[in-house]
DNA sequence: TTGGTTGCAAAACGTTTGCATGTGC
DNA sequence: GCACATGCAAACGTTTTGCAACCAA
């Protein structure tokens, strides 16, 4: 599952150089399956024993995202951009505003509108985020808490 | 339409001073009627000679989007929030990618959405960020443009 | 060998904060 | 008068960048 050259191909897709350190954060973020941040990123492959320096991360992650292979996000809230991998099944995220947890959630509930802003106002989307907050199953029975 | 105490009910609703800052920057987050950054209400303001720092700027839209009369958005590309008076109705807009500007558009398509989270995974939605990108009108014949 | 990749430190950028002054109520 | 609002400058946290060393192809 983990080979140092996983991501060879997909790199070479993108005119990209297969190093070491663009290989482990890949995996790091296949392993997550969840969006990270730079510094998230930057921790996870300290405990692999990946040395690499956060800037450089920073410039991974800006690469990858250039070519497509990454979708970078940003909460309303947050300060810290978020970083995934772009899979080829489309889903969103639900966001726990109380136990900060993330949800993945297959599929899309745009397609129809897309087609529709299309239709009525001759935009053509590429592309869209969304973001949905709220409170969890295990959060719900304190939403009164501070 | 621009007294300078238009807004002096919606204030004190949060038991907010009317102040001349915040009267001036609610006329001017309404008379756009997109959202601005900081940065572009500041500059709104001084073109109107009125004398503000940017940081109170920024405490008055904190202020504001903690009373609820102001929403904060940030898209996933770049670093600046956005900020934009919360309208009674809900709507989204749509980012142009080449001429970036943003157009409003009515209604939301989330809605059985949200009701299907609930269902299946328990998840108490209270709000959440759309921002669909892609090209105008005008601008969808350049898609091949850098 | 050569051009892309990385580390380090410093800069840049948007945003927040401490403190003294000013102002609405 | 008093509590809140503001200006200024300095601090903050995230992200970017300049430059020299490094390394994949």
């Amino acid at each position: 599952m983990s080979g140092k050259d996983t991501y060879k191909d997909l790199l070479k897709t993108g005119n990209l150089k297969s190093t070491k350190h663009r290989n482990a954060l890949l995996e790091t973020l296949e392993q997550s399956g969840l969006p990270l941040t730079a510094e998230e990123l930057f921790l996870r492959l300290k405990e692999k024993n990946v040395s690499i320096s956060l800037s450089t991360v920073y410039r991974i992650l800006e690469t990858l995202v250039d070519k497509g292979f990454v979708i970078r996000s940003q909460l309303a809230t947050g300060n810290k951009a978020l970083y995934e991998l772009s899979h080829k099944d489309h889903h969103h995220h639900l966001h726990c505003v109380r136990c900060r947890q993330i949800f993945p959630v297959d599929g899309c509930p745009l397609e129809d509108y897309e087609q529709l802003l299309a239709d009525r106002f001759g935009f053509t989307v590429t592309g869209h985020n969304l973001e949905v907050f709220g409170y969890c199953e295990k959060c719900k029975d304190h939403k009164q808490d501070g």
